[in-house]
DNA sequence: AATATATACGACAAAATAGGTCGTAATTAT
DNA sequence: ATAATTACGACCTATTTTGTCGTATATATT
């Protein structure tokens, strides 16, 4: 039901340690991967989501690496969750209209009342919150 | 993230359908799969499973069926997922000690505020709640 | 200029989970 | 007896998640 994916819980633990590297500094995805024992190649491209989604700054080259961008307090988790995994609801009805189930769907109101609920939950949450 | 799966939206359809049926009245695994366009032993075995959790009452036999235990206010969605699912945590290391991953696990802390979150808004929620 | 080390990204393979089916037993009204 | 039901485990299939690989591009260092 709400499990979290690996591909969320590597990042979150790459942005911790963002966070506990020295102004100016950059971490590369190798760099992380051997510290943690994550996939190397997995977490390169959750990083270069995260770089997409501009909760992190790529910085290319042969002394490239990872940065957090200036505030992570401003980025909620419901946007990293978004950044992530896309669209967040717990059930796709929220977002596409293309459900053709026989049911006349009795369900679709409370569905959508239990989304709310955790999206502002969500909300709520900054990236600092849940890292620090 | 936090789709929820088949198994927990056919229940809720089934438990909704229950709430529609008369006083002392049965519905049967076969009538309920037919009328929503569900698989019928697909919801045999979730009918089952929320038979065991005491969510609603089996009666065997040639006309027997599923009505729902009297009190539907009493049940918490909290329990009702982790009838469905198994214990409702967005990772296994909230409730299963069997971690062994190498990282000295920095985000075990903030993953368990936002576990606690999650489970203190759905215990908040009852089934009346849901499927009304 | 060549090399080494980064990020970027899509295609694909492997593993895990969820969804669905089937066979068989037990119960009970007709 | 028969037919219709719940109960339940074994098993297959489909989907999703996780992880790997190949290739391109950027850049500091030599």
């Amino acid at each position: 039901m709400l499990k979290i994916t690996r591909k969320v819980e590597y990042a979150l633990i790459a942005l911790r340690h963002l966070q506990t590297i020295k102004d100016g500094e950059l971490s590369s995805a190798k760099e992380i991967a051997e510290a943690y024992g994550i996939p190397q190649e997995l977490l390169a491209k959750i990083l270069q989501r995260l770089a997409r989604g501009n909760i992190i700054i790529a910085v290319k080259g042969a002394t490239g690496g990872y940065k957090l961008t200036t505030d992570p307090n401003t980025i909620n988790m419901t946007k990293f969750f978004e950044i992530m995994e896309g669209p967040m609801g717990i059930m796709d009805c929220y977002f596409d209209s293309g459900c053709d189930q026989l049911h006349g769907c009795t369900i679709r109101t409370p569905i959508n009342r239990i989304n709310d609920s955790i999206r502002s939950m969500f909300n709520k949450m900054t990236l600092a919150d849940i890292t620090y």
